[in-house]
DNA sequence: ACCTGAACACCGTTCAAGT
DNA sequence: ACCTGAACACCGTTCAAGT
């Protein structure tokens, strides 16, 4: 017996928070909207209301998927380096690179949400923590006392996302040597 | 005769647009919304179409009193500067302190609509030119070279917005310390 | 269990009509 | 010149009904 072709596959939650994560790094933070994304996904916005309380609850499950992903990351990133300076060097490369990473229009995007926005702001502020505690750890093992590395790393990420914030033709020379003096080599 | 109290002040576009701004600080880079601005202004929504041509038309021409304003701050912030040092550290100052300052969630809204909006992007790239060739000049009058002061400018601004995006518990102190090495004290 | 379809409220936009 | 009021389209939300 032939298996059905192109049968619609019955959603999950997770094809709707996949494809808001993707509305909010594609459209900013006022995107992730009911209607458009049961458009893309080929099915009514009624269908939403099935696997989502409301839209504010999709916008707290897809935060919650993008929370834990970034802390995974970050700590696979820092895991077992055996060159902290090295390790620093790759995560700064990572977000001033042009063109930019393909996460960090979703960052931003929850970034602004977290300014008018409880759950963002929250795990935003999760996700800074053991970012910072992270790369300070990486400093510290530079050589700088706990003080100083936590110092640093505020700078380090302070840095980082203030750079991908800057408008005008981007001056890849000069982002580099102030990223040189971030790093403060 | 007895000038009447409390007549309807027929608006002009000015008063849209200085509520579209304060909108966009309180709420967002989404808002500035046509039918809750109306409410607040006490007209119908109607009649914000003899003034503007549309939504859009609006966020330009609030971009572009904006852009104006932020253009003409820094001129007076940096003009006639006796003491570079003491202009810079007072530059800073102003956007590091907690509380923040009452522009700063207009610019932070605006930046994150400058990530999907044209105009609002050429609006941050104008502002940003001029900041940072004004913020480059003090440097470049501490004693930096052009390249040098130049990228310290870029290192300044960049941790000055990205300072305000950090989530978590505000941490003055190592804000302070990280202040003092972008200005390489 | 998962989805459709129709309903209603809210907001962007248009426009004829008022003052 | 500036505004109202009614109309319509779009999207968030609800819900009874389908499979």
């Amino acid at each position: 017996m032939a298996k059905r072709v192109s049968t619609k596959p019955r959603l999950d939650a997770g094809a709707w928070i996949d494809a808001a994560l993707a509305a909010l790094g594609a459209e900013g933070p006022g995107a992730a909207r009911v209607e458009p994304l049961a458009k893309r996904l080929a099915v009514t916005k009624g269908s939403f209301y099935w696997h989502f309380r409301d839209r504010e609850d999709l916008l707290c499950r897809a935060l919650a998927r993008w929370q834990d992903s970034r802390i995974a990351a970050i700590r696979e990133q820092t895991g077992n380096a055996p060159d902290p300076r090295a390790a620093l060097v790759a995560l700064l490369d990572l977000y001033t690179r042009a063109p930019n990473p393909k996460g960090l229009a979703v960052e931003l995007a929850i970034r602004a949400l977290a300014r008018n926005h409880a759950a963002a702001a929250d795990a935003v502020a999760q996700v800074d923590g053991e970012r910072l505690a992270r790369v300070a750890a990486l400093f510290a093992r530079t050589g700088l006392d706990a003080e100083a590395a936590q110092a640093r790393a505020l700078l380090f990420y302070a840095f980082l996302f203030g750079q991908s914030l800057l408008g005008g033709r981007r001056q890849t020379a000069r982002i580099a040597e102030a990223a040189r003096m971030v790093l403060a080599t």
